[in-house]
RNA sequence: GGGAGCGUAGCUCAAUUGGCAGAGCAAUGGACUCUUAAUCCAUAGGUUGAAGGUUCGAUUCCUUCCGCUCUCACCA
């Protein structure tokens, strides 16, 4: 697949000769210099309410550069779409207006990046284009982009959903028909028939062949998942969603750091690179430095580090990057994810439980307009009022014969967990847990799947929180909450245990469960202890998944369509 | 690592029971100075992911390999 085949090879040549041409005419086809002096966007923005007579009239110039999305020709003149981070304005060149620098546009392919400049008018249908003056090839590209751009439209939410509709009926009219000459016929003419019933809304009846145009372009766009994300430019560049998707990323990571900085949080950057492994319960990724020739794991968790910064006085601080985890992939697990992890001071978990419905609700609004936010076939609803339910409670809401003295029968909660145990490996896991890892089992089987809106599970048994504080009034479990969403976990929260003495406990316990086998455990981690022994405020922590948060808020059904470079696997030499 | 599915022109997709690999878009040549999926005429474009097997004949059936997707497991 990756090898060229002679069809792409003499697409690339016929590009890479009309770029000699430029030469030969005196154009540096990979020429620089040339700075547009306006966006497209702002163009539009400046004259959307203004009428052919107006422009006419006040002739405005602008200059502005950018890709080439679609040709329209007609001999000794034509239309093109030049396209910039603000959106595409057409362009119109005429042999008459540009003499010579015609010759120049006739050597253009879709795709190439060129510099106009020229003054604004509206084309006889109603389009702000501008009429160039003067017209410059940038730079030639030797392959061609996949499929066809679509056109964007701007219409009211409201608009938006009638012309949708209309779209539908349009597309799911032609589809049938193979014919492509009698498709185009039917395509017109039940295009027709759709404005006719949006009579009282022109802009809207206006914008349905526009929309029937994007929905076709947006078939021919590049599908190919594996093509898509090893070579995310030519997504990119061909993609809008795709595009609109990453942004919001970026959108929701500003809005997170605004929001943390707002309450005194410090940004920091801890190591990437541990000595030990720690923070989390995970597999580690080892690699080696050649002086000090010294094994290193990347990290897993910046934890440990955060919670040294507290003891030396940040005590509010926060850091959103990389962990990395030499484990599975799959649609939620990338193996390098992104996470913020935060720690406040005197804070417990239920003021992390606030801050947090506070943060995520206020980000689902600023990144997608709304609280309600569509995922696949539901709708989330983020606006404040989560719930908050110990994770027992969670349980017995779900296992109709199961009681709340129950919890401290062993036996019956490894009973009620082997009804959904299958393989030999799993029964041999569940007869052998004790009564926090059965109960954290349960939660898995019964309750985790169905939790779609945000909801709150609470007190987590102590054997597998070997980082949070203890519950006051219950020693058997901790201090500790995790956010779940669309049945995945979103953040992981607790009051942290500064206890030196405790921490140095459950560091020999995970060792030993280390000793025992057992892969993902944390190592000891002396120095930590130490630290904690110069005294860590009483603090409260936290860590969400951006990638995964990223998912909800822009519909993503795999973490790989919120990553720009998702790890695959190397392609072999051909 | 286990299971299921997919891989056909640059892009999106067809191909009857195993019977001449085919369209649209993109490309090339030509016509066209207000189009917006521009239009019209013509041309060209393929190692059907790779290797092997069955067969008179394989895109189609079988085996192995490569890659991707989904799913389970591991794991947040």
């Amino acid at each position: 697949m990756s090898d060229e085949s002679e069809v792409e090879k003499k697409l690339r040549e016929e590009r890479h000769q009309k770029g000699l041409k430029l030469n030969e005419l005196g154009i540096n086809p990979y020429g620089n210099g040339f700075k547009p002096e306006h966006l497209a966007g702002e163009i539009h923005a400046k004259h959307a309410n203004d009428t052919a007579e107006q422009l006419d009239a006040a002739k405005p110039g602008y200059s502005i550069a950018g890709r080439v999305v679609s040709v329209r020709d007609f001999g000794k003149a034509g239309f093109i779409m030049v396209q910039d981070r603000t959106g595409a304005l057409q362009v119109h060149v005429k042999k008459d207006v540009l003499g010579d620098a015609f010759a120049l546009y006739r050597l253009l392919d879709v795709g190439d990046f060129v510099f106009v400049k020229g003054t604004a008018f509206r084309s006889k249908t109603g389009e702000l284009t501008l009429a160039a003056t003067e017209y410059r090839p940038l730079t030639k590209t030797l392959r061609a982009p996949p499929g066809k751009f679509s056109a964007e439209i701007k219409l009211t939410p409201e608009q938006a959903e009638r012309v949708k509709a209309a779209v539908a009926a349009v597309t799911a009219a032609t589809d049938a028909e193979t014919d492509p000459v009698k498709r185009q016929k039917l395509s017109d003419d039940t295009v027709a028939a759709q404005q006719a019933l949006m009579k009282d809304d022109p802009v809207a009846a206006k914008a349905i062949p526009q929309g029937v145009a994007k929905a076709w372009a947006e078939k021919q766009a590049l599908h190919d998942t594996e093509e898509r994300y090893r070579r995310r430019y030519v997504d990119l560049l061909s993609n809008q969603a795709v595009r609109e998707t990453f942004i919001k990323r970026t959108k929701l990571v500003q809005f997170i750091r605004n929001f943390l900085d707002a309450r005194g949080y410090l940004e920091v950057e801890t190591p990437m690179m541990h000595p030990l492994v720690s923070g989390a319960a995970a597999r580690p990724f080892v690699t080696h430095h050649n002086v000090y020739d010294v094994p290193l794991f990347m990290r897993i968790a910046p934890e440990l580090y955060l919670k040294r910064l507290v003891v030396g006085g940040f005590d509010r601080v926060y850091e959103i990057n990389r962990n990395f985890r030499n484990e599975g992939v799959s649609t939620r697990h990338n193996p390098e994810f992104t996470m913020l992890e935060f720690y406040e001071a005197y804070a417990t978990y239920h003021d992390l439980m606030d801050l947090t419905e506070e943060m995520i609700s206020a980000a689902a609004v600023h990144v997608t307009g709304s609280a309600q936010v569509k995922y696949g076939e539901h709708v989330i609803n983020f606006a404040k009022g989560w719930p908050r339910i110990p994770m027992r409670q969670s349980i017995l809401d779900r296992v109709k014969d199961l009681k709340a003295e129950d919890f401290a029968n062993v036996e019956k909660l490894r009973a009620v967990a082997m009804r959904k145990a299958e393989s030999p490996a799993d029964k041999a896991a569940v007869s052998t847990m004790n009564v926090g890892e059965a109960t954290a089992l349960l939660f898995e089987q019964y309750v985790e799947h169905e939790l779609i809106n945000p909801t709150f599970i609470t007190e987590f048994p102590v054997e597998n929180s070997p980082l949070a504080r203890r519950n006051d009034a219950n020693p058997a479990i901790t201090d500790r909450f995790e956010l779940f969403c669309m049945g995945r976990e979103i953040a992981n929260a607790f009051s942290e245990l500064n206890d030196p003495i405790d921490q140095e406990q459950r560091f020999k316990a995970q060792v030993d469960a280390k000793r025992r086998g057992q892969q993902e455990t944390m190592d000891y981690d002396a120095d930590y202890i130490r630290a904690l022994e110069h005294g860590m405020p009483p603090t409260a922590g936290e860590g969400i998944g951006i990638d995964r948060l990223c998912m909800l808020l822009t519909d993503a059904q795999s973490i790989r369509d919120v990553i720009l470079f998702p790890l695959l696997r190397p392609q072999t030499s051909k």
